[in-house]
DNA sequence: GATTTAAATGATTGATCAAAATAAGGAAGC
DNA sequence: GCTTCCTTATTTTGATCAATCATTTAAATC
């Protein structure tokens, strides 16, 4: 996992910060105040307000003026702005890294997909978003385009609250219906097969982010009727 | 508008790095201090280095750890992989733009462009310079993707320190060889003719990145020899 | 040229300021 | 009498600053 233990505090407030919205561990709408954030991390406010200037200026998080960060509240629109341009990117960086596969990356996307075959089962959903997240950026990281790599890193980021809707009714019905889409990411990599590993990011993506998308439509109008 | 400078200290001076680093004021290689920013900007140094945070982690500037900030000295693969990504979410940008093309827009676009012209006739490269962003993101606004465009003004950064090595030379044997491509895609605009826009901008992301690219390979090398 | 010392510089802290959210109080209206 | 709304005071909270600490660069000395 992407966990460097810097020595820079803004960073390693960052870096933890990152991994708890990727794992779904903050819900859209939460509020998130610097001073309480200092206190849990035993620091001092400012390394903790530089790393959430970070994120806000990422878009992970909104910020108004003179505002406590919140994690955005997305409407389905801009879960639609967000799908169209990951398809483009991912499936773009899926491409290259595919091209420059190799056995090797291969055999660890294949046992990552193990692992993480193994926390589902359990119903480990933690283990299971951070080896979701490990596998993807192990095939990305292919590529070699450390920019592409940031750039996805922070539209995964802002995702990231909204993949606890995705469990467990669509992770089933998934691996139901798309079988091992891991291994024949991994056996596309090996036979550097661009276009069939594209297309299972492809697939991936839509479909994921559509099921998403359909919740939170269905939540809106739920709301509306009660009130 | 009484005061469309922002209230918070680091967006002000992130907004004015960005405007000097488009601008090609910079050069690769140059060295950023925070405490003479701040005295430069009369503040203290806590809002510099968060604006500079910011920079750094865009990849615009690069940071090593308890260090200044410096403007990167990319490599022809550096720029190679900028141009890659660049050509792909650029022209995705443009296509959408198109599509969603009102003559409203199309006009908008004209305007710049005879501005643009004017300044180049002037040699005003300062003006020139942020007439062709203004341009670019006047196009790419139209496709009303907050986040694709955020990610499009953190590409353009990175190229910004580069700009300088375009003039005079490759912008004058454009307009010698590419005729008025604005104009091609303002009226693509207007006609909606997505593929059109998008190739216009392929070509210039192309042409000018190869440029960029070839002069540092010839500067490297002139340096080698030189020892 | 290597080692030690001094200066420069970034990171972190705690204090202070300002703005916003919240709570409290009271006046007006029903 | 009760509610509602507005005003005011208190508290919370973010931004900025200046001081301190730690590291790195440079300068100086041997």
């Amino acid at each position: 996992m992407i966990t460097p233990t810097t020595a820079v505090l803004r960073d390693q407030v960052y870096d933890r910060l990152g991994a708890l919205i990727r794992g779904g561990h903050f819900s859209p709408g939460e509020k998130i105040t610097i001073r309480d954030l200092a206190k849990n991390l035993s620091m001092s406010p400012t390394p903790v307000r530089e790393a959430l200037y970070r994120l806000i200026s990422e878009g992970v998080l909104q910020g108004e003026v003179n505002r406590s960060a919140v994690v955005p509240l997305l409407m389905p629109e801009q879960i639609a702005e967000l799908k169209d341009i990951r398809l483009h990117i991912e499936c773009f960086a899926a491409e290259r890294a595919a091209l420059k596969g190799t056995p090797e990356i291969a055999d660890a996307l294949r046992k990552t997909s193990e692992k993480l075959k193994t926390a589902r089962a359990a119903g480990d959903r933690r283990t299971d978003i951070a080896l979701v997240y490990k596998f993807q950026f192990e095939l990305y990281a292919a590529c070699s385009m450390p920019d592409l790599i940031r750039i996805i890193n922070s539209l995964w980021l802002k995702t990231g609250p909204y993949l606890n809707l995705l469990y467990p009714h669509y992770i089933a019905s998934i691996s139901a219906g798309r079988g091992d889409w891991r291994e024949r990411i991994a056996s596309g990599v090996e036979k550097r097969d661009a276009a069939a590993v594209a297309e299972e990011i492809r697939l991936d993506i839509d479909q994921a982010l559509t099921y998403i998308s359909s919740i939170i439509t269905a939540a809106a109008l739920l709301n509306q009727t009660r009130g």
